[in-house]
DNA sequence: GCGATCAGTT
DNA sequence: CACAACTGATCGC
């Protein structure tokens, strides 16, 4: 649960996620996903009287969540403040003392985060320096290196602080199985359980939250039929959703709900009280979506555990696992982190001490801010030369000191290359073996573009800084082949496990990534808004899959084997080792499936071998929203030079007047 | 009577 | 397997 005050240190007159206290001073309100413990305050009366009487202030959020929003009518009061913004999309953002009418402006971009629909991170860029708040998310492993946002030209932006979503950031949490073994295995379970009968049932004992969408698109996707809910209201805009969940209760999946729903089940009688039509009774297991993790030793763990004669916990997870945040935040090497959530049995301290390792070592080095960012990656060659070129004239020109590298394309993403075309981004993945079939060639140290600062004062410094990055680098590479090594060597031993009738080991792959929650919200008004991007299609990439051979889950484990059970209703003559063998046979194709899934995964992630909604969807024309606008190029140039040049930033673009 | 908060439940 | 939300009790305005 989150117990984020509401305000980053750099950006206090802003809010995020919290909408009590001290948040009732703010200039503006940012909403990162549509669940209630970030919205705290949301709907409290001081608030909503502070609306009445303001013109400027607003609340900032995705299309998604704006209508998720809205559509509870206990926070209708918000309609005429909210303003949608869309995905990857830098808008400069006034926000304005209304008493003073001081200024102050922020480009804020909003990047996925796989937490649920419309969940997003907000990535604040002012002169406070560049910050990320993250809200909550899931992101895999190597997701941070897709978000082009987060880079400027070939380098990580320089990010200031990171507000993280650290609810797992603890090595406990150290593994959680990726979205799409999950999925497997409920797919798996469910298809064994349906094509029984027409009479065998399945309840998802889902909460009353958004985020298991995915889980029924894709479940009402494999079995041809829809999931039954209590109500359509919230999706009535998203049709992609929408067309996946019914209330209609004639089906065979329910994700219902009722005070007693778990009593209802227990007693073989689903929360909706639906029944066969000739009155036979209904034959039903329960499936609960839980996080299930393991820690950095257990090489294997459980997918699905059965609870009960008829229950089952399904793993599902709607936050990143230790080692997905430890890999985001070596990628993004923020100078300050702050967690946002606390673990269970932790303190603040206790996460405050962990999250150290992971920030930017600033300590040992007198250039503390880094004009440059990061060099993380690379780009093909071509491209880089185009990219950089325009950057050099752009620096070249009369900056003094150039502190930051903001391409002007950004906010004309049309005008990127293809970043598909793209090589695959450096560091490599370390636990990722070679996908096969390779389509990209790993990069070696010298191609990477020499991008040395042409700027004076910091050239010494940012040369030696380079040097340090590129023995880094050559470090790194060996680490890699060191680790690809052991990784063969795992798998190698894996192979013979699983030859000589050991346990069966489920593909995992990191998969495509970060899932593209927007895409689900295709009305022709709001479409464009959430896929206009050119790379919204872009993380998928086959590449990236990977077989992964050590830590791999198993699908599937009975718990209730240690309990007796009087009987067993999986049916007459199938006994647990039947149920097993069902699981392992969902194994079989899951090996095989991999790269189907990827593909099928467009939905979920970008429909990137699909021309299908994000591409079409993307001809319809957004009216620009009332009271923010996405800066043309010449607005970033001059904002990003102003900044640049350490400058108070006192441009007015598209603010609303008071 | 409303809202905030906490503990317990699912 | 530690998500997030609902319920009910309690307290304060």
């Amino acid at each position: 649960m989150s117990s984020f005050a509401g305000r980053m240190k750099e950006y206090p007159n802003m809010s995020l996620d919290r909408f009590d206290r001290e948040n009732l001073h703010a200039r503006a309100y940012f909403l990162s996903h549509c669940h209630k413990d970030h919205m705290k305050g949301l709907k409290g009366p001081l608030l909503k009287r502070k609306l009445k009487f303001s013109l400027t202030v607003k609340l900032y959020c995705s299309f998604v969540t704006k209508e998720l929003l809205l559509s509870n009518p206990k926070y209708a009061f918000w309609e005429d403040h909210i303003v949608a913004l869309e995905l990857e999309s830098p808008t400069l953002i006034t926000l304005i003392d209304e008493a003073s009418g001081e200024r102050e402006e922020l480009v804020v971009t909003l990047l996925p985060a796989g937490h649920c629909p419309g969940s997003v991170m907000f990535l604040v860029e002012g002169a406070q320096g560049t910050v990320l708040y993250t809200g909550d998310f899931r992101l895999a492993k190597g997701d941070a290196s897709r978000i082009e946002l987060l880079h400027s030209g070939n380098r990580v932006k320089d990010i200031k602080s990171v507000y993280l979503d650290s609810t797992f950031y603890d090595p406990r949490f150290y593994q959680i199985p990726s979205r799409e073994t999950c999925l497997h295995a409920i797919r798996g379970l469910v298809q064994d359980w349906v094509s029984r009968s027409e009479y065998h049932a399945v309840w998802l004992n889902c909460k009353a939250a958004y985020g298991y969408e995915y889980l029924f698109t894709n479940l009402g996707d494999e079995f041809h039929t829809q999931i039954h809910v209590n109500t359509l209201d919230m999706f009535k805009k998203m049709p992609e959703i929408l067309s996946h969940v019914t209330t209609d209760r004639a089906t065979q999946i329910h994700a219902c709900r009722h005070p007693k729903d778990e009593e209802f089940v227990r007693a073989s009688r689903l929360p909706c009280g639906s029944s066969a039509p000739d009155g036979t009774p209904l034959r039903i297991i329960s499936i609960k979506p839980s996080t299930i993790w393991f820690g950095e030793r257990t090489q294997r763990t459980n997918v699905i555990v059965r609870t009960g004669a008829s229950s089952y916990r399904a793993c599902f997870s709607f936050h990143s696992s230790y080692s997905e945040i430890k890999d985001f935040l070596s990628y993004l090497q923020p100078i300050n982190i702050y967690p946002s959530v606390i673990p269970i049995g932790r303190t603040h301290a206790d996460v405050t001490e962990l999250l150290k390792p992971m920030r930017r070592d600033v300590s040992s080095s007198s250039v503390i801010y880094r004009p440059l960012g990061t060099l993380k990656r690379t780009r093909q060659e071509q491209h880089t030369h185009d990219v950089d070129c325009a950057d050099w004239l752009f620096e070249g020109a009369d900056l003094a000191p150039v502190r930051k590298r903001v391409m002007m394309q950004e906010a004309t993403p049309t005008t990127l290359p293809n970043p598909l075309d793209e090589p695959l981004p450096l560091p490599l993945p370390l636990d990722e073996p070679l996908p096969l079939p390779l389509t990209h060639t790993p990069l070696t140290t010298g191609e990477y573009m020499d991008c040395t600062e042409s700027n004076e004062e910091e050239e010494s410094d940012l040369e030696e800084e380079e040097r340090e990055q590129e023995r880094d680098l050559e470090e790194e590479e060996r680490e890699q082949e060191r680790d690809l090594e052991e990784e063969e060597r795992e798998q190698e031993r894996d192979l013979e496990e699983e030859e000589r009738g050991g346990d069966e080991g489920c593909v995992s792959n990191s998969g495509p990534s970060p899932p593209r929650w927007e895409e689900f919200f295709t009305t022709e008004t709001l479409t464009d808004s959430q896929n206009s991007q050119p790379h919204s299609c872009s993380h998928t990439s086959p590449s990236h899959s990977t077989l992964t051979g050590s830590q791999t889950p198993e699908l599937f484990v009975d718990d209730s084997a240690q309990i007796p059970l009087p009987s067993i209703p999986i049916s007459a003559g199938r006994g647990l080792s039947q149920a097993d063998s069902m699981l392992i046979q969902s194994e079989d194709w899951c090996q095989g499936d991999v790269l189907t899934n990827l593909e099928a995964g467009g939905e979920e992630c970008g429909s990137q071998t699909h021309q299908s909604e994000s591409q079409v969807s993307s001809d319809f024309d957004i009216p620009s929203t009332p009271d923010s606008q996405t800066p043309g190029p010449d607005d970033l140039s001059a904002l990003y030079r102003r900044l640049a040049a350490g400058e108070e930033v006192v441009i007015r673009t598209g603010s609303p007047s008071l």
